[in-house]
DNA sequence: AACCCCTCGGTGACGCGTCACCCACTGATT
DNA sequence: AATCAGTGGGTGACGCGTCACCGAGGGGTT
């Protein structure tokens, strides 16, 4: 890090400049989902980690893993989101330390709503701002990052196909 | 609204692959934040909000409106970096409501450390994995999706422009 | 002066996410 | 059968951010 530690003038408004829009992106996608569908992020993913699962049903663990959270950030939300009425348990026969998470007809009722409001948002935001080549610039810039981001961080992303294992600072 | 509400699989994909890497980016520059500097992504923000401010020293309505951020919230934050000793309030001869904010020594040395370390991870995390002609493309798409916000959402960048000084949307 | 309204800042309650920790259960070994 | 490391999941404390609200001070008008 002897080299160049500090960023250009051009380089520090590239970085405000995506750092804003990451800040408002995310909070405008909130009020969204908040305002139409009384949902908030959070509870939205895992409404639709469940609702993308085989038989609509998954156990805690399987959430985690889906979604890249940490077990007891779900345990906590999931029940929350049991004591609103969005979800239910049922006892999981074949390990009876766990129990199958599964949507109420109301969280099911609340995805599907959700779903679509989030999309036209996402829409209209995002891509509607985007050129349509700008699409393969945003995901290939995407990978990039999170290749060059890789094992230096840490279990979020389990895959790291990427060779990567050098040029730790540390 | 009634045209094309869902994505496209392509859609679905870029944006997964860039709301991943922005999830991916933000824990990675925390981690090394917090690990190098003893800092939080919050406290760095007002640490730096005020070493960059005239007289580097600010009232906590101007540290706000400088990061955009809610006053409770400044107030809450400041009142915790003040007992951790990084900031230190003097009273306000002009306006007895309020008081100015500054960097204790220890702030100082802090903010001024951390400065580094995270242009090298920023650099390291995010510029390293673009192409020179990238950057560009970035700040260009992060206008973009801001505008495309714009009023939808609220007081972040108001829309209502009494003197909001523009941010930087040229 | 008194009055009114606005602004600055703080406070307390609440929900959320993290961390450390614990317990019940599993599954393989002995 | 008994054991034991490992796993699924929950819990409680804590720090953070938001919201609603409040009090003190300011700056004018009458």
């Amino acid at each position: 890090m002897a080299e160049t530690p500090a960023l250009s003038d051009a380089e520090r408004e590239t970085w405000l400049s995506f750092y804003t829009m990451r800040r408002r992106l995310d909070r405008a996608l909130d009020l969204q989902l908040q305002r139409d569908s009384g949902l908030s992020a959070s509870e939205y993913e895992i409404l639709l980690s469940i609702s993308d699962a085989p038989g609509r049903t998954l156990r805690i663990k399987a959430i985690a893993e889906a979604i890249g959270w940490e077990k007891s950030r779900v345990s906590h939300l999931v029940t929350r989101m049991e004591k609103r009425g969005l979800l239910d348990r049922t006892e999981c026969d074949i390990d009876a330390r766990g129990s199958w998470i599964g949507l109420t007809v109301s969280g099911r009722r609340a995805v599907l709503g959700a779903i679509r409001g989030h999309s036209a948002a996402i829409r209209k935001y995002f891509f509607d701002a985007l050129e349509p080549m700008d699409a393969a610039a945003v995901e290939s810039l995407s990978h990039r990052v999170v290749a060059a981001i890789g094992c230096g961080a840490d279990e979020d992303a389990p895959a790291a196909p990427t060779e990567t294992p050098e040029q730790k600072i540390a």
